[in-house]
This record gives C-alpha cells, sequence and structure tokens, in this order.
DNA sequence: CAGGTTGTGGTGCGATCGAACCATAACATC
DNA sequence: GATGTTATGGTTCGATCGCACCACAACCTG
C-alpha cells in the first residue's frame, strides 16, 4: 500500500526508534535490523527513508534536536504574559535537566552521540551549536535583568551565565545516573538563582 | 615466549588501546579484533587475560579508575607542604577538567561508557561512587574552610559545593567537545571559588 | 487505460563479529 | 630430565552486520 504514506512521520517513527535502542545500549546497538525491528517496517525502509547507517544516525538527531527547539518554546511560552527574567533563565536551564520522560530521553541520546561528535564532522555540525548559544541567551538575560533590576549589579553576567548552563548540564548527567533525584537538580538551581536576582521565581 | 610476561602491564597494555579505540569510535570500535591490533597482540590474548568482551570492556574501566585515583593523588600531593583549602578544592576539582591530554583521554572514555552505566549493573557499580564522593569531599573541605575562616560564613557549603562539582562537569564536556578552552574553564572554576573563599589560590 | 514514479517487502552477499577450540613453546617443580 | 602449569598464536564457527539488489503494488500523469 505505497503512496499514501506520510513521509515525515514515516521518519519521525523511525528515528523514535534510534533513539530507544540508543537510550539502552548505546549507538552499538543501532543496527539497521534492530532499528527495523523496534520501529516495526522492513529494513529495507531505513534504507529508503535514510540510506545508510551513518545518515540514520544523522538524520535521527537532526529529527530530536527539532523537536527539542520546539519542546522547549512550548513550555517557555507556557510561563504566561510577561514573565520575568527569573522565570525564563529557570526555564531555560531546566531544558537542560532531565525532569520528565522527554527531556531524559533526549539527553540520554545525546550522551550516546558525544563521542562521536569528536570524529564524525557531520553529526558535530548539528550538535555544536546549542550550547553556547544557550550561553549566550542567558547571559542577555542577565544583562536585562541587571538593566531592569530583576538582577544584582556587582554579579559578572557572562560568567555567571556560563557557569549556570554548566552546572545544569553537570547535574544532567548526575540526575540521568540517577546519583540524584529531579527535585534535588531543580532546588539547586534555584539555590544558585536566588544569589543572582533580586527577585523571585514568579516575579 | 610464555611466563616471562608481567600480568599487569600487558593488562595495562590492552586496556589503554581499549581506551583509545573508545575515545576514538566510542565502545562500538572495541571489538576484539581491533583491540588486539592497536594493543599488538593475538585476539587469543584479550581472552586469556580478560575473557569475554563484556569482561574485558569492565577490566579496561576498572584499571582506568585506578589509574585516575593514583594520578589525581599525585597532582594533589604535589600542591606542596600545607596546601590551604582554597588550593584543594580547585585541584580536586581540576580533576574533572580534561587539562591536559591524559584527563582528556579519561573523561572520553567515561562518555563512551556512559549510557552503559544505566543498563549494566557490573559497570555501573565500578562508576558510580566517584561523583558523590567528590562532593562530599569538596563539602567538608568547605566546612572545614569555614572553621578556619578561609571560606565565607554566609554560604551553604554543601549546596555550593555540589554546584562547584556540577558546573565542573559541564564545563568538562564543552571542553571535550572543543566548545571551550581548558584556559577559560579554569578562568571560570576561579572565579567562581573567589565568590566562595577569602583566600587567593596559594594561600 | 497505459506508463512512469514512488513506496514497500524480501532476499542475498561479503565482511566482520564474539567466542570456542586446538596446538605448543617456555617456564616451574620435583 | 620428566611433568604439569602458564602463556601465547592460529583457526574456525555460527551469527550478525551494512547494504545492494530484485520484485511488485499502488498511485499520479497523460
Amino acid at each position: 500500500m505505497p503512496r499514501q504514506a506520510d513521509h515525515d512521520q514515516r521518519r519521525r517513527q523511525i528515528a523514535e526508534a534510534v533513539w530507544r535502542l540508543a537510550t539502552r545500549g548505546g549507538l552499538e546497538d543501532v543496527t539497521l535490523r534492530q532499528v527495523a525491528a523496534e520501529a516495526g517496517v522492513s529494513a529495507r525502509l531505513l534504507q529508503y527513508y535514510f540510506g545508510t547507517r551513518d545518515e540514520l544516525l544523522l538524520g535521527a538527531l537532526e529529527i530530536l534536536n527539532d523537536d527539542a527547539e520546539q519542546r522547549a518554546r512550548e513550555r517557555l511560552a507556557k510561563l504566561g504574559e510577561a514573565p520575568g527574567m527569573h522565570a525564563i533563565v529557570r526555564g531555560v536551564l531546566f531544558e537542560l535537566l532531565p525532569l520528565d520522560e522527554e527531556r531524559r530521553s533526549r539527553h540520554l541520546v545525546y550522551a550516546a552521540y558525544f563521542v562521536r561528535f569528536l570524529t564524525d564532522p557531520a553529526l558535530a555540525k548539528v550538535a555544536q551549536d546549542a550550547p553556547r548559544a544557550l550561553e549566550n541567551l542567558v547571559a542577555g538575560l542577565l544583562v536585562q535583568g541587571q538593566e531592569s533590576g530583576q538582577v544584582l549589579l556587582n554579579i559578572n553576567a557572562a560568567a555567571e551565565a556560563a557557569f549556570l548552563v554548566a552546572g545544569a548540564e553537570g547535574m544532567q548527567s548526575s540526575v540521568l545516573l540517577r546519583q540524584r533525584s529531579a527535585e534535588d537538580a531543580v532546588a539547586m538551581i534555584d539555590h544558585q538563582l536566588a544569589r543572582v536576582f533580586t527577585t523571585t521565581n514568579s516575579a
């Protein structure tokens, strides 16, 4: 029954199978046969939609990235009409933490790809921009906060932004490994934010 | 020419081959044949010294851990006779950063193993204690620092210790991915330490 | 309704995988 | 110096790998 399939949905279905396998056994377990079985399609279909295995890994990562950005925007939009800088920065940092199954599995997939980012230029290009962009975003928000009196003036916005992002990323690892609970990570972020902001979460 | 080989050295030689391959292509590339070739021994020897592939991965990780602890102790010992809390905490945090090739490749190996820690209990047991221990160590040092006037009294030692460790781990990732220089990471750690300590590095 | 494109399944091939097996040389012990 | 253990190399087996190839059904275009 060809021709009626939704290309994008098909690709997503396959990509999700890649993610699930990657979160379990790492990229090692992402074989064409296993992906096909996990996605419930024939192995031939993977070739049709993605081509070689490397292209499959790349494609699945791209879809994951698009997903991440969209979900992040949705969550930030739910903060309400005119959220304070505090709430926005908090929301941005929370995107780095595995606070729900979606974010947890997403960060696990990134972890599975990690070493590949160093040797595979095609993969690296896809995943290398986000962290820096996030850091700059937070730094910009902190500067805005300083101008509007929501952030203490005697802090170095760029340095604090970078360390907040780094701290969130570090806790991402420990939460993924279940060495720390998501709640603890949230509490620690809030503790650090309280040091930088003059306002509270909801302000 | 049997019987004259040093068992431990042999195991280390093989383990180092595992590390090199893992830092390049991830665990995916750590096949018995490739490890044998990289270590310059026959495939049969891997079986003799480690057994199955899973046991090889486990063994290589254990050796890496032992190595890490020993090197860390050596570096901390080089701080001198009676180093201040500031210098000690700084040194401990620096063990988390890829400041030289040894630490860089070590953390890359951990990254390659990462997803496995979640599904393989044997591996998890080997690598799960270190982070918490480090956090407690730093927290203890900060408390000592408070008692001796080297650390500000109005900070939460446990919370700051945890966030310092998390921040170092987060920067570990970005330095590994070459998104940040090792020097920048050091500067950012120092910036945070300056906020907590009343003393300077050398004090 | 004919012809070409698109979507799908199945199958096969050469390479490589992990692991078991077999042989044997060097040493330790008596 | 005979014997058993330790250390090493080489080879082979069944399974699985990525991927190319083949067949064909369904749809679009004319």
